[in-house]
This record gives structure tokens, C-alpha cells and sequence, in this order.
DNA sequence: GTCTATAAGCAGATAGAC
DNA sequence: GTCTATCTGCTTATAGAC
């Protein structure tokens, strides 16, 4: 299975290692390493500026205030994250049911390993804690990063989930579908939200290969039965994708 | 005046009621609930001081440090909770297959009421959000949470399910029969975690009944069928747990 | 645009009276 | 045990020179 566009780094990217980066571009990028590595009530303004080699008075002047610098950060980080596309990308282009169900399996497979492996999952880490933080009065923070979120990756993601599993199984609604999409986002992401827990529970390192690669079968399993599929479908098209010889 | 000891109320119970309770005992009530709203970082001692009605100095007099007042807050909460030890009882018990698939599915819609309402929730979110910070230097505050955490609640849950489930499909082995747990556990958080994104994707209302009922069905379905059951078993303990007429 | 210097305020923690 | 007063250090933001 391919796992093109991950490493993705765009022109813009290549050019300003080239050239010295702007000022504004240091800030922003020196932001986005310590939101993602404290959170951002735990990072300073100073930090930043220290971290970007420019002036403490420079993030006043080029964001007006950190809540502003935090919320360009994390679009800019969003928008230019090529996986997220590429994640989308795995699902397009299907005819046959099994195809899709392939779809499926390889979809749930790569963004497994994005949520586990330790370099990928930081920016969505930065994102919960944000979000579960903004019950209070810091709701412009997590109204910004709501809706990057879910225009960048929640919303696309799930649309095009349900258009392949609606060739899984054509039986089910709408409403039942996208249930369905859940459901298999659900297990992706508990591996990621539980992930202290099951370490702790059954003793097991998500870091290291084999780990991951079943769980990214069970929940393919799971699934593909809980959507419907026989025995043997499933046999078919798991062992396909993850190279089985039973 | 023949009842008297019945109305069974501890001693220290009525002395606590009676004379104002002690300043220790009203900072981690004060503690508690300013936590549960905003976060630990958010909230200044100075503020849990003020709700409590005690002295500043008390904090460092009763517990030492901020720190120490936010674990020890976060160790009584946890055990205090009955309403952990009630879901687990919920499958406790269990002789047959078809009273084992209902006792799961009433588990899933127990604990997908607990996480969607709102006044039972705020405990858990008060634990992702400092579990998603705790990568950085605030490890003592994670490390206190997370055993707290695994002990009281993950764990034996954990436990529990999976020896319903073993009964549901005796075929499975236990890191099946454990990764099967997990996802039960994680389409369930799922409407927890992402509960932002699922309202604007889908313009649902989660503190509305209907919504989440619908959902708790669903996740008892495909998980039912992702054990493996067939569709007349599984109609037959879905209707009977969500009284649905068909 | 970038710098220094500083304002204005809040954080957690402490000392010592009572 | 509880209080007041205060220390030390850090925060974001600003004013004004260059």
C-alpha cells in the first residue's frame, strides 16, 4: 500500500529554507513548535520570540496579541498539511464493492498510523486539548480552531467515508451511514485519545510495528462485519492489504 | 423518638453540617468545581481561595502546592464517583448469550448517556484536556491523573467488557476479545471527543434524547455485529433494550 | 520594521502576627 | 489554623527611539 503525500513539503516550504525567512515567518513558525510541544497557555510570548530570534514587541506588531498569532498558526498548519488530502485522496476513485472495502481497510490503516506515530499525531493533540480547554472564556481560541478543523479535515474526511461505505453496503441510509462513519473513525481515534491507558492496561508499545498494523486489522475486521460484509469478503480484502499469508 | 439511628447519618456528617466545614474540605469543593470549568493552567489559587472563602495561605498550609491540591482533588473526585462502579456492575452477572448481548448493550447506552450529558461529563474532560497537556513539563500532574484514572475507572471496565464479550463469541481469543472491547469503548468517546465537530458536520443536538438514543443503537448494532452476531439476535436484544416497536 | 525599556498586573509561595 | 502583607518572578502589552 502507498502512503504518498505524507511527507509532502510544499514550495513555499523548500524556498524560505533557502532564503532567510521574514520575520513574521519565524514567529510563526517558532508558534507553531511550542503551541504543539505545551499547549498554548503554557507558552510565553518571550518563548517565542527567543525560540524565532526576533523581538518580543514583533508578535504585538505583525499579529496584534498571542490569541491572534495562535489562530494564524494553527490555519496555516491546516491548511498546508498535505496528509489530510491525502487521506481523502485514499478513498476516491472506487467502482467495485470490492474495491471500497479495500478503500476502507487502507484508509483505516493510514490514519492509524498517523495518530500513533509520534511525529505525525502532535498537531492533533494540540487540537483537543485546545478544544476541550474552551469551555471557558477562551472560546475565541476554540471557535477558530473549530472551524479550520472541520472545513480542513473533519467535514471532507467524513464525506468521503460515507460515499465509499455507501458502496459497501448500499442497504443503509444516509443517517445510518454516516453513523457508520463514526463508528469507524470512533476505533481510529480511540488509540489515539486512549493511548496512556492501553499502554498502561495491556502492556503494549503503538510505537513499535506489529502493535499497530493489528489493531489497524481489527478495527478493518470490526468493521467491514459490523457494515455487513461476509466471512470471506473480509478474508479477501484484509489479506490483501495487509499482506497476509494465512 | 424510637427512631432514633435510623435516619443513618455519620457523626461527622452532622458535625460538618453543623459547624461550617472545615477550610481543607471547602478548598478541594472549591478546587474541584474551578478545575472541572476551566483547566488546571486557567484557574489561580488566589480564585479557589475566594470560592472556598478560606485564606490564600491556606492552599500551601492544607496541601503545599497548587499541584498537590489539584491531585488530591482529582483522587477524590475519582473515587468518590459511584456512578464508575454502577456501569461496571451493569454487566456483572451474566449467564446466557442473549442476557450477555443486552448487558452490553445497556453498558453502551449508560455510558453514552454519562458522556453526552452535561453535568456528567465535566469530570472526563477535565482528564483528556490535562492528559493531552501533560506531554511537557507538567509530567507529576499527568502521571497523578493517569493512575488515578486506570485504577478507578479504565481497568476494571476494561475488564468487565471484555468478559461479557467472551461469552457473546466464546471463538474469540482475549487480544481479540480486548481490541473488540476497545472498540465499543472508542465509537462510545467518540461522540464524546469529537463532539463539536459531529454537532456542525451533522447539525445534530446531542443533549436532546432522540439523537443519542439513535446513536447508542447504532453502536450496539455494529458492534453486536462485529462480534459476529446474526441480524434476528441482534433485532431481538436492540429492541428489547431500546424498546423499540418495529 | 525592529529595537529597548518599561508599564501594569497576576502568578505561586512565604513570613510572621495572632 | 487562619490571617495580612509581601516577595519574587513571570505574564502580555505598550511607548517611543532608531
Amino acid at each position: 500500500m502507498s502512503l504518498v503525500g505524507f511527507t509532502a513539503m510544499s514550495e513555499t516550504e523548500v524556498e524560505s529554507h533557502a532564503k532567510k525567512q521574514s520575520s513574521k515567518e519565524a514567529l510563526r513558525r517558532a508558534a507553531e513548535q511550542l503551541f504543539i510541544q505545551k499547549g498554548y497557555d503554557a507558552v510565553s510570548t518571550r518563548e517565542i520570540a527567543e525560540l524565532a530570534e526576533v523581538n518580543l514587541g514583533g508578535i504585538q506588531y505583525h499579529f496584534g496579541s498571542k490569541a491572534n498569532l495562535f489562530i494564524e498558526t494553527v490555519r496555516t498548519m491546516m491548511v498546508g498539511s498535505g496528509c489530510v488530502h491525502a487521506r481523502i485522496a485514499l478513498l476516491e476513485g472506487v467502482k467495485s464493492r470490492e474495491d471500497a472495502a479495500q478503500k476502507v481497510s487502507e484508509f483505516i490503516y493510514s490514519l492509524l498510523t498517523y495518530l500513533l506515530r509520534p511525529e505525525g499525531n502532535q498537531p492533533c493533540r494540540l487540537m483537543f486539548r485546545e478544544l476541550l480547554a474552551s469551555t471557558n472564556e477562551n472560546s475565541e481560541i476554540g471557535e477558530a480552531l473549530l472551524s479550520n478543523v472541520v472545513r480542513e479535515f473533519s467535514k471532507p474526511t467524513h464525506e468521503a467515508l460515507i460515499s465509499v461505505l455507501a458502496i459497501i453496503n448500499s442497504d443503509l441510509s444516509d443517517k445510518e451511514l454516516s453513523k457508520c462513519a463514526s463508528s469507524i473513525m470512533g476505533q481510529c481515534f480511540f488509540y489515539f485519545t486512549h493511548r496512556p491507558f492501553l499502554e498502561r492496561i495491556k502492556n503494549l508499545d503503538f510505537s513499535k510495528s506489529p502493535a499497530f498494523e493489528e489493531c489497524a486489522e481489527h478495527i478493518s475486521r470490526f468493521s467491514l462485519m459490523g457494515l455487513g460484509c461476509d466471512s470471506t469478503f473480509i478474508n479477501s480484502v484484509t489479506d490483501r492489504v495487509f499482506k497476509r499469508v494465512a
